[in-house]
DNA sequence: ATCGTTGTCAACGCTAACGTTGACGCCAGC
DNA sequence: GCTGGCGTCAACGTTAGCGTTGACAACGAT
């Protein structure tokens, strides 16, 4: 709100964007990033950011209005950029089997692009931003993002079940099972180390399609209680 | 440390176990879930867990010692009982597809049984709290907790090779697809709204057994990249 | 009745984080 | 060589949480 002092340079240096300053911005946004990571955005200070970078706490907010605006900063481009993917292979040609394990390999891709960004917001439950330290407005925002998500990965399941590709009796609770496998990679995942996305997106699409069951068996207790 | 004052009186009221301290204090104990449950351990505050009790602040330090502490009384029961679940299902007769199985439903009742005390424990990733401030001795616990969890999950799927009635080619990745899709309730599971946990464990275990392919298909373009 | 225990709470000191201010050294362009 | 913006940083005021202290009112046991 005060556009005193350090507040008014930040908005000019913004507006005329300087040759550097962009590129020292976005060092700082990629340290918190890692920070944010590392500690969770309630856990994490200005503090952090700045040892992280050998500055002083005071000079990030030459480049950045607050601890909010930073997370906002991190997460903004690589969420969006996934969601519209997935809304993508959601509205593409084809079988609805084919269209999940893109969108499934996509997202792992996506993750691997944009780590550690993107598990910032999977680490942070955008739900519960209302009785956090979070701003408000944007994480309706990333509420929103979520949910469009789900609709394009639900949009896939429904067609498969009128194409006959796939065979689902409780999507939403499919959909929330393909999210759930999908995004505790944020817990395991770090890119460099083992398989790249691409691999662990696709066996993970042939464990999900297939299932653990060996073939030549039918069983199956199944269903309800 | 400093057994002064409260901390003497607190140490004597839980040893000589009054009636009606122990009821308070897991009132108290109820309370810190809840809130934990709402904003993660971090931005969670004894103020919180005060008001919603309609209480001071103060008073809840002649129960419990510290933040820290009471998110392990949160935690510590909930967690073990699953792991000992776990471990116990990994070690029973029977064929791996039914002891996966069981593994799951069982997983999901406790997650139902311990709600939210489970649920606050998955919210925060103990791997990473070296650099949190929970205690550290009590993460290092967890962790191994969770690894006890890993293990008897990833004996029941190596079993089910040898059993022959699962068939997995990259276990650890099968490992945590599983857990991420139990552990992802976390996120949309509540008690008493929609299916039961048992309900949704066996809907959750015929998807993972079985997968979303329509019967009557071979396909699988399948495998790494 | 009185005394000690029990549960509570107002108040304190301390720490850490936030966002802001004002000024400093430095290099670029004139 | 002078001047002006640029990036930095020491220092400030403020807020919020922590854990502690000391006392008070209620009540049960003696």
């Amino acid at each position: 709100m005060a556009k005193s002092g350090i507040g008014r340079r930040r908005t000019a240096a913004l507006r005329d964007h300087g040759e550097g300053y962009a590129q020292r911005r976005n060092e700082i946004i990629a340290a918190g990033a890692q920070v944010f990571r590392d500690k969770g955005f309630e856990a994490s200070s200005l503090r952090d950011v700045a040892e992280r970078l050998g500055t002083d706490r005071a000079s990030l907010y030459y480049y950045v209005a607050s601890k909010n605006e930073l997370f906002q900063l991190v997460t903004q481009r690589a969420v969006t950029e996934v969601v519209v993917a997935a809304e993508t292979v959601a509205a593409q040609e084809g079988d609805a089997e084919s269209r999940l394990r893109t969108l499934i390999t996509t997202t792992m891709e996506k993750y691997e692009a944009h780590f550690p960004y993107m598990f910032v917001y999977i680490q942070e439950d955008m739900n519960r931003i209302h009785s956090s330290s979070i701003d408000e407005v944007w994480a309706r925002t990333m509420v929103e993002l979520g949910r469009r998500f789900e609709e394009a990965l639900m949009r896939i399941l429904h067609d498969g079940g009128r194409d006959g590709s796939l065979a689902i009796s409780h999507p939403h609770l499919a959909m929330n099972v393909i999210i759930g496998a999908v995004n505790w990679s944020h817990r395991w995942f770090t890119p460099g180390r083992g398989s790249t996305s691409k691999e662990l997106g696709n066996q993970m699409a042939d464990m999900l399609l297939t299932g653990f069951l060996a073939r030549g068996q039918q069983d199956s207790s199944s269903s309800t209680a």
